[in-house]
DNA sequence: GGGGGTATTGAATTCGAATACATTAAGACA
DNA sequence: TGTCTTAATGTATTCGAATTCAATACCCCC
């Protein structure tokens, strides 16, 4: 490997431009330190003047902390809310860490993230990817934290910040049984996708428990394409077959996909929508705000959610003790047009 | 700062398990090194069984490799075209950089986003928000090379990937005009978004050439909600005027706004599309493919842009020459319904 | 004026892997 | 068999800042 100069310069220079040892460098630039207030913007002087900034490596190499958080998130995840990253992100950059991403294709290879990031040396990691309770052990062996974003882990001491989606899933499986609605059908995310598992077992709990059943599935796979082939098939009427047998609800385990339901009931299977159907998903993406949307709803509090978890992660590696290492944050239910959530209303 | 232990093992734990020296145990983990097969096996197989990994922040002290990339990039883009970070994300660890975030509020603060990213020591950097002149000169003192993606330098040699905005924006004005449309209205990006003026400033300049004007300018934000508010006010037709004063066509800055502005004609001043007024935008977002939207606009060719991104950045990294460091991919104009592009079409 | 304490400073060491250089072993060949 | 070459290994040093510990200076007060 070739050995490339750097033209920056060290503590060596300064201590020498300043008069002063290499240490007295050193201590110039931590906060606290034993170093009088006038060697101190002596030396500071001197370090403006000659462009030094300390060789972040060579601090960590000796300070065991390199500032790094390690960042585990699905490019599913990453492309579908962005917002996720973007507020993950500045909460984590508030507590003194920069981000390092490690996307991930799929789930299966949160395990692989995991151990690069150990390799890069980060501070602690925050998975939005689901890890086996094997590499939370060797994080743990590292003591480096690990902090969970909409994942789960049976270990009780295990940090996790997610939203409570069972909770919101079983929630809207009320309200649209309330209004009426008997006949449902569902967009599940991939099969080893946690997330849509929570989501879609506890909508189907609900309605079980409520009696309804039994319910058709679809296996999407998160994106839009797959929702506008699960409501082809879903929602088609078979010749001899009559409208009373559609479903009047399609849940989606994801925005992404209800969208795609959506546009196919509406465009391609000329059904009104929510008269004919009601369309549910679940995120509260951008794009289903809009007028030509109106999508009925569970918006996850991405923003205090990241902030807790980048404030877990914090007290994590500063080795605070944490009073509540899993926080569950309620999801909030998002009534737009898209589907009937009335008893009374026209249509029923 | 307290001293924490790190239960890893290191290269001399392996050493001695070994039966040989640190210095084998280096290199064993290199490519390319003096060591028998042999002895690298054996050496591997103690790593594997002592779960070893060479700490990367000490091995980046000597070989002043960090194998990490900075990224700058605004939350605007990251919001809007989430695809390119994921696009550059897999690009940059093509090629061996794990990608590290600065996500910037605005495009002033490259400046010091940069600044940050060098004190990371990061190997370089790909920036998508403007830099200074002086900002680049730091790194290249430093031998940090930089990447700009979608933005521009005057240094010659300035490493650069970019999206040909200017002809695609001329093209698409061109093809307007073609199509007979003649009152124009545009909706800009921020005053201090490059891309922005690229764009408008090339569509306008093109219609100039084509001997009309003055055009209507409103000045967003690059969010949908501006998109919105710009339709209210360039597509009212106030009392006493005709439809006739009403502009053709609306181009905007990127796809967010053009989704806003469509939604307003349709929804809120409703107006038909592309009947009453054509609305095209820049960008080709996921939202503005479906259905629901169709919307006209240019697609920036991420993927390839992201890989010749990529590629400039190892070879600048390992200081290979480079022949060609300035790169200006072709968009492609993506014909949808949003846009009236043809003269004998209805409506005209 | 001297003892005890505090505030600064400097010299030396440390972190963990990479590498220059020295050394040894093995094989080639006359 | 002895020399020369090549490959493999070990030893010692290096990277740059943080930190330990010893040394010094200064001040207070009896």
């Amino acid at each position: 490997m070739a050995r490339r100069k750097l033209n920056a310069p060290t503590s060596y220079d300064v201590a020498r431009h300043a008069g002063v040892s290499q240490a007295v460098v050193s201590r110039a630039f931590q906060p606290v330190a034993p170093i009088s207030a006038e060697t101190r913007t002596r030396v500071l002087a001197s370090a403006a003047l000659l462009g030094y900034q300390p060789n972040a490596v060579a601090r960590s190499l000796i300070t065991k902390r390199t500032g790094l958080a390690g960042v585990l998130l699905t490019e599913a995840t990453l492309r579908d809310t962005p917002d996720l990253l973007i507020v993950l992100a500045q909460a984590l950059l508030m507590q003194g860490f920069q981000p390092l991403l490690f996307p991930c294709t799929s789930e299966s290879e949160g395990g692989a993230a995991l151990d690069k990031a150990l390799a890069f040396g980060v501070d602690g990691v925050v998975s939005c990817v689901s890890l086996a309770p094997d590499d939370l052990a060797k994080a743990r062996l590292r003591q480096r934290p690990v902090v969970l974003f909409n994942r789960h882990s049976a270990e009780p001491d295990a940090l996790q910040v997610a939203c409570d989606h069972a909770s919101a899933a079983a929630l809207l499986a009320g309200r649209l049984y309330a209004a009426g609605h008997r006949r449902f059908a569902v967009v599940t995310g991939p099969a080893d996708a946690p997330v849509s598992a929570l989501r879609v077992g506890s909508f189907l709990a609900r309605l079980a428990q409520l009696g309804v059943g039994p319910i058709q599935t679809y296996e999407g796979d998160y994106h839009y394409e797959s929702g506008h082939a699960a409501a082809m098939q879903l929602l088609v009427t078979p010749a001899g077959q009559t409208a009373a047998q559609r479903p009047e609800v399609v849940f989606c385990a994801n925005d992404a996909m209800a969208l795609g339901v959506l546009d196919a009931a509406r465009f391609a299977l000329m059904l009104r929508v929510p008269r004919d159907v009601s369309v549910v998903g679940f995120d509260d993406i951008p794009s289903g705000q809009r007028p030509a949307y109106l999508l009925t709803t569970v918006r996850q509090p991405f923003k205090e959610m990241a902030v807790t978890a980048a404030r877990l992660f914090r007290d994590a590696v500063d080795d605070t003790p944490v009073a509540h290492p899993r926080v569950l944050a309620p999801g909030a239910l998002v009534e737009r047009g898209s589907a009937q959530l009335f008893p009374d209303s026209p249509g029923h």
